[in-house]
DNA sequence: CTATGTGAATGGGTTCACAGCT
DNA sequence: AGCTGTGAACCCATTCACATAG
């Protein structure tokens, strides 16, 4: 199903970071075994990456930058505009509002939402924050192709659900939650579906909406266990070999 | 070498918010198919990522949750404490210092740095701001185990390196860019370690180190991908069969 | 001779079926 | 009978070797 792999796309958004620092160095040719070095991984991978989308180098040759850029921008759909709102607007959420860099990729924050009365009408970046049940009404008359999620976690698949049923295509969710189609009450365990994921009638809203998450809690765990167990990770400086 | 998927770190850290949610649920105890069906993972793969680790259930009962939760966090190295400096506090950076949920882990902030005099000896949460060059003799002096880098991104490869140098063993790192042992200088492209992963004499100071990224501008970036080719990626709402 | 692009082989991770306890 | 724990099967991602193009 997946005939490109996940990972793939990570590094992709990687490679075209380091493209547009080349860019930027006035670095005009690269090649894979360049990139692979710059990237922490593979020549092997970077070619292989980039050949799932097409051809963009010339044997013998090597890539050039700008038109490798910008074929990876295609490729990852930055070359377009997206509409995007903030749900929670909290300290995480503004400074999400505030990061430098996300314009550079067209996307722009068109509306910022939060149920608190102390945020409620102030003015964040260039934007009034309005509050959450404006959300619905919103994203359907503003074209908002997705939502960056960053309430606390006990309202996180509440507000995730809001914007679904508004009608967006992809949330960027930054709560320590999973979110998604919410399962049928019940108890926990009932027979339907054993041994396998759930599905369900309701929650068809969610189809086709993409979830990426962004979990710090979770990146400082992770970061916890590896640092006690180094040896389970693959690491950017190789094992001594024998 | 990685006998334990990463991906399988991810997923235990997921498992265990979800036992402490049931915790909080008074509900004591639990299933592969139950934590599968709250994690979006089949029952197969939790119980094979829990067999990595040990066996912590009852056939035929199922989970006791405060148990598991209890080894869960010991697997991960949650129930000890870790002490953590972190590196750049801008507008992300106290985001994250104020962030709720770390010290619920233990994660304790011992030291904020920053090279800015407007923040430099300013307060923020219960700590005073210092300037970076003193990051190495506190990094020695206060038993420090890991960084968290929230600087601008062409700052991020020199603080990197002096948290390493440091001696700290982990780092997380927020900013959109690839740290790691600097490459040795010359051209992009030469001779050693052909089409594979470059290696140096030098860099032997991160050796053993671990790094975590948690990088938000490359999650827009992989939610634009997927929101444009949703068919790419494996939805929790699956595909209507035939 | 150089470096890309790609079918084939390898290896690691997920899925499965069932053995083993309760 | 029920649900965990696990060796084996399967599948997908990475690695490789080489054919191809410049």
């Amino acid at each position: 199903m997946a005939e490109v792999p996940t990972a793939a796309i990570s590094r992709l958004v990687t490679y075209l970071r380091i493209l547009e620092q080349l860019e930027g160095q006035d670095i005009s040719r690269t090649s894979s075994t360049d990139l692979a070095e710059r990237a922490g991984v593979s020549a092997f991978q970077v070619r292989k990456d980039l050949a799932y989308f097409g051809r963009f180098g010339t044997r013998g040759m090597g890539y050039t930058v700008p038109i490798l850029k910008r074929e990876l921008m295609r490729v990852l759909g930055l070359n377009q505009t997206w509409n995007v709102v903030i749900v929670g607007v909290g300290r995480l959420g503004q400074a999400i509002a505030n990061y430098p860099g996300a314009s550079d990729y067209q996307f722009q924050y068109v509306g910022l939402f939060d149920v608190s009365p102390e945020l409620v009408g102030r003015q964040v970046r260039d934007l009034t924050v309005r509050h959450i049940d404006e959300l619905r009404d919103f994203v359907r008359g503003n074209k908002v192709d997705m939502g960056f999620l960053a309430v606390p976690p006990e309202r996180a698949q509440d507000a995730a659900q809001a914007l679904v049923d508004a009608g967006v295509r992809g949330i960027l969710n930054f709560a320590p939650v999973v979110i998604g189609p919410r399962p049928p009450e019940g108890r926990a365990t009932d027979q339907r579906s054993v041994d396998g994921n759930f599905q369900q009638e309701n929650g068809d809203e969610w189809r086709g909406v993409i979830v990426e998450n962004v979990d710090f809690l979770a990146g400082m765990k992770r970061l916890a266990f590896y640092t006690l167990n180094p040896h389970l990770k693959d690491s950017p400086v190789p094992e001594d070999p024998a």
